[in-house]
DNA sequence: TTGTGTTTTACGACCTCC
DNA sequence: GGAGGTCGTAAAACACAA
């Protein structure tokens, strides 16, 4: 699976404002500590133009939820634990338009078809690194990876996710930088991984998100190439006047975005 | 094929909040 | 005290040039 295909979107994949405030979830008992001001909230991400409210304070539900410790069975393991057998429907599946690339060969068909690590993890061949997220198109499956276990050397390892479960994982991000304890449940068991591994991935996707944007500052920082000689600047006459929406942008602005809302977010 | 650099998981230390 | 946050780091996985 290409992630990259929702990532290169040009239209929003998740117009308007993610995660309204109107999702159901009542103040949160475990808030995240508040986002850091500041800068747009993807400024290194390209396939979206939309502009993404600040991660709100997730609030609590009244509910206790019953978060499990992490099952590390399902980590290490002999195979997933997730629930394979009767996977929750997936309430965040992909949105209608979004199955262009044909699925990999897989198992099965659907979701998490293929069980962490599997031998067939989807691949993407000839897939090269080209955007900061083109490391989605890359295969996985190479080198035995894809979870299958330990290491060669120590016992100590890590896994690879699938394809799938970066997609998933990575929507979720852009739909909130702050994962909720109950979106975090779902996705975890929906993606066979284990709250803590969801909790951890999202920990590091803001590492790196913050890693981008630092080094973004800091080649903006950079001195910028000297202007070419006033003689040389023509004007351009041509082109939408200032403060207009280029094409581009203003078909993003439609009315018909092809992303609606997800059901679960709709109040 | 190999060496090297980058990215991706995973963890520990430390902090804040409830 | 427990949960989750950042920060730093280790190491596997990966891409790519030589």
């Amino acid at each position: 699976m290409y992630v990259g295909y929702v990532l290169d979107k040009d239209s929003p994949v998740y117009p308007g404002p993610a995660r309204p405030a109107s999702l159901g979830l009542g103040p949160q008992a475990y808030g995240p500590p508040p986002p850091p001001p500041g800068p747009p909230q993807y400024p290194d991400f390209t396939g979206y133009s939309h502009v993404e409210p600040a991660p709100a304070p997730p609030a609590a539900w009244s509910a206790p939820f019953p978060a499990p410790k992490d099952d590390w069975a399902a980590a290490y393991g002999p195979g997933p634990a997730a629930p394979a057998a009767s996977p929750a429907p997936l309430a965040f599946g992909p949105p209608p338009d979004f199955s262009p690339v044909p699925a990999p060969p897989g198992p099965g068909p659907g979701l998490l078809a293929q069980p962490l690590g599997g031998p067939g993890a989807p691949s993407s061949p000839g897939a090269q690194r080209r955007t900061p997220y083109e490391w989605m198109r890359r295969s996985v499956a190479a080198g035995g990876g894809g979870g299958s276990g330990k290491t060669r050397t120590k016992d100590k390892y890590r896994v690879v996710y699938t394809d799938h479960q970066r997609l998933e994982l990575e929507k979720e991000f852009h739909y909130s930088r702050y994962i909720t304890i109950r979106r975090k449940s779902e996705l975890a068991a929906n993606l066979g991984l284990t709250e803590r591994q969801v909790k951890i991935w999202f920990q590091n996707r803001r590492a790196k998100e913050r890693k981008v944007n630092k080094k973004k500052q800091q080649q903006e920082q950079q001195p910028p190439p000297p202007p070419p000689p006033a003689h040389e600047i023509t004007p351009t006459p041509t082109g939408p006047p200032l403060g207009t929406l280029c094409p581009s942008s203003a078909s993003l602005l439609g009315a018909s975005s092809p992303m609606p809302v997800k059901e679960e977010y709709l109040p």
